[in-house]
DNA sequence: TACTGAAAAAAGCTATCACAAATTACCCCC
DNA sequence: GGGGGTAATTTGTGATAGCTTTTTTCAGTA
């Protein structure tokens, strides 16, 4: 099935991982839209492997909202609607915006500069108008900041929301020109080495806010 | 393996839901202490079924945090330190703050009633000296409150918090007298009377704050 | 007594099989 | 041509077996 993009498959990685970061990844950039129907039976066939460690792969993304399992035997990619999508945005801020605020004392220079870096990427993949590059870049900008914190529980729920989000998404960057959106990672690290954070804070929703809640709520309304 | 309580089969429950309720169940009252090592094999002979749907559950439990699968073989109860203890308890905050404030439009006199039925039947409890009917009803108490928004994205990360301060907080509640602890349920239902969300989220953090943050530090700082 | 290494035991992983339930296809009848 | 019922197919589920890897045990040696 073309639809799952490949990933690489590292040594020692068992099948059911490698199922597991398989399909994660193709949620995570949207290749399956939402209320894609699934089969475990036809993710085995898709994935060329057995059924066994797609169901455990399947288990695990079903436990991060990534997967529907229905009571009738359908799996499904999650349907998005405004009441949703709202929830799940006002989330992201609260959960970002904590996370965030329990990493700040762990920045430094050097990571400043690093996530400097990957914001330059992103500049980049936007010009040459890769989306799946710029979501994964993104998200690790953002997921580098909070794992500053060693211990931050918030981590796999903000990947959580993600996974939900990454279907509707994709079809929220394809509704709108990323071109002329905003940067607002820049104002985050212009915050970042004047170390403050309230300001870092701001920008934060801010860049949440224009990244998905407008155009989103825009798509899912009209 | 009496350390594992049995809960009702339901009728139409597959094996694999049955065994991940009942380990849900036993990490959630901290039947199961911070630590201790499990195996899948194990697993299904405590449980009296095969390792296939023990595995579906036990990947399951671990997306939820509740159960460590550390790279060699082994499976574990994960343990508690005081940094990460922290972040769980300011996560709790932060996450249960926020699903109060988006569940409060949805009081209504009727749910306010049902609250203090359940707050009562945890004073109960407390006299009992029932810890398992104390914990659970707690929850629900909780639950109720935040599910009453129906899109409410935060609850089952509220309930991976609880899974991850399970095993150690049922050795927070065994370090105390319960009877003593002073009861902020109360000041949160009066606040809903009045429509007080202020009040209420006050409450609410006083609620967790006692609960468990000032005894659970007390216990892992000696 | 302590350490090393090999053998044995235990455990994880995944393909497969058998069974049951649900869905789909198809045919007959109206 | 449309609808209903039955058969065929598809699918989920769970036990099992074979293989591999890890851990444990135990002996032999220094």
């Amino acid at each position: 099935m073309s639809q799952i993009p490949d990933v690489p498959h590292d040594a020692g990685l068992t099948v059911q991982d490698y199922a597991y970061a398989r399909l994660r990844n193709a949620i995570l950039l949207g290749a399956l839209p939402p209320g894609t129907a699934l089969t475990f039976r036809g993710l085995a066939e898709a994935l060329s492997l057995s059924p066994t460690p797609i169901r455990e792969a399947v288990r695990r993304l079903h436990s991060e909202q990534a997967i529907d399992v229905l009571g009738n035997r359908r799996l499904q990619v999650p349907q998005m609607d405004a009441a949703r999508f709202e929830e799940l945005v006002r989330l992201r801020l609260t959960l970002e915006g904590h996370a965030a605020e329990r990493a700040f004392p762990w920045l430094s220079d050097v990571v400043i500069d690093e996530l400097t870096a990957t914001d330059l990427a992103m500049d980049s993949a936007v010009a040459r108008g890769d989306l799946d590059a710029l979501t994964q870049l993104n998200q690790a900008f953002h997921k580098r900041l909070y794992g500053l914190n060693p211990n931050q529980p918030a981590l796999p729920m903000i990947e959580s929301i993600w996974l939900q989000l990454g279907p509707f998404q994709r079809q929220v960057l394809n509704s709108y020109d990323v071109t002329i959106a905003k940067d607002h990672h820049k104002e985050m690290l212009a915050a970042m080495r004047a170390r403050d954070l309230t300001v870092m804070r701001r920008a934060l929703e801010d860049d949440i806010r224009d990244g998905s809640m407008d155009a989103g709520l825009r798509l899912l309304r009209g």
